[in-house]
DNA sequence: CGATGAACTTACCAGTCAGTAAATTACCCT
DNA sequence: AGGGTAATTTACTGACTGGTAAGTTCATCG
């Protein structure tokens, strides 16, 4: 009776592996095109499979983004956590570190950071209040990472930190997306790149 | 006979008066929405007028579009050149030079900066390619004012100046997605923040 | 073989949106 | 008054999309 691996009646190919197939799909089609512009039936066809399918394994629209929404904010969240801590000497400063964990998480499925950061959301939806609690986790520890910083140069302005936590929110972003259109770049050469870009910042203003 | 403004058969609004309240209501819904979000029928509601009113007038949604993408990119684009050009001695440096005449062009109308960088705009269409072009075009005023700092720090990776200018023109986009967030923020108040963030970005890794 | 049940599809409904055709309103001029 | 015309609306079509109901295929098991 141990039959667990039952298999009975099976045409095609097993639930969890197509599945697996669906999530991988949506993701990089949400991440791409955006939650408003991606449809069922095209997330479906390139598995070679039907909208209504997908219906039946995920439920709505909706509940298969956040299906594609967790695994993806729990990496990066990891990511970024794992980042911040280890700073023993010797190690890149602490935005570069971060840079770089990102591009590794990342690296095979890139799109996947707009996943997170998609515009496109219906407000006020369950999806929204989901990537929005990832992001501000994310953000969180990049403001405890900048407290310092902002206190050295005797800034205590509060909307100071919270500009200065949006900006670096959207360089992430905006790198990820100059990755994406560059696709033969690897992470460690991102993140060199970005190390050189930080250099050519400290040197705006000489006088 | 020089009846040139006729107005003979006029009921509510000469057509003029009544398209210049068209664009302004579509220009903030195309950039505060997107293209692909906003519908003909919520413009037409915000001016208390119906969808059909519209493609008279325009003709396609896209033809919208385009009517409110021009005067948006000639005003940027007008502005950027004109900072970039008067640099006297004793003036900011140039990147805050460009933020203060972008705040100052989108002051009243903040959300016009989102009809040139909209990305959901239909691929492939009329209106990407315009907006395509009014974005490069201020890159390259960005790339000739970059182009002695990468010299500066050794670095002619032509890969390197590609990711610079995509990143300033992610790091404008966020500041002034920011500053739609802060309504109260006069544009002196950004420029000033912006210099004391450029600052703060200066102090990573004292090391 | 023949039944079972999981994998999957065809055919459909309901809602939304861009776009159009045909009227209707209301101001102006004679 | 009443004809002309610009401004505007009502009523509609067609395409597309999220979602559902009911059926069909087919490997396995008895």
């Amino acid at each position: 009776m141990t039959m667990l691996p039952t298999r009975a009646g099976t045409k095609g190919m097993p639930r969890a592996e197509r599945e697996r197939q669906v999530l991988a799909a949506a993701t990089e089609e949400f991440g791409r095109r955006g939650y408003e512009a991606t449809t069922m039936a095209t997330v479906a066809a390139r598995v070679g499979v039907t909208k209504p399918l997908l219906h039946q394994y995920f439920g709505s629209k909706q509940d298969l983004f956040l299906g594609c929404l967790e695994p993806v904010g729990d990496r990066l969240l990891k990511a970024v956590r794992t980042a911040m801590a280890d700073h023993d000497n010797g190690a890149p400063p602490t935005p570069l570190r971060v840079l770089r964990a990102l591009f590794d998480a990342l690296d095979g499925q890139r799109e996947a950071w707009f996943v997170l950061y998609d515009p496109s959301l219906p407000p006020g939806s369950e999806a929204a209040h989901r990537a929005a609690h990832y992001r501000d986790a994310i953000d969180e520890l990049a403001a405890t990472g900048t407290a310092d910083l902002l206190h050295s140069t005797g800034s205590d302005d509060p909307l100071d930190a919270d500009a200065l936590k949006y900006a670096w929110r959207g360089l992430c972003t905006t790198l990820v997306r100059w990755w994406i259109e560059h696709p033969d770049q690897t992470p460690e050469a991102m993140a060199g790149r970005c190390a050189r870009i930080f250099a050519i910042a400290r040197a705006v203003d000489p006088g």
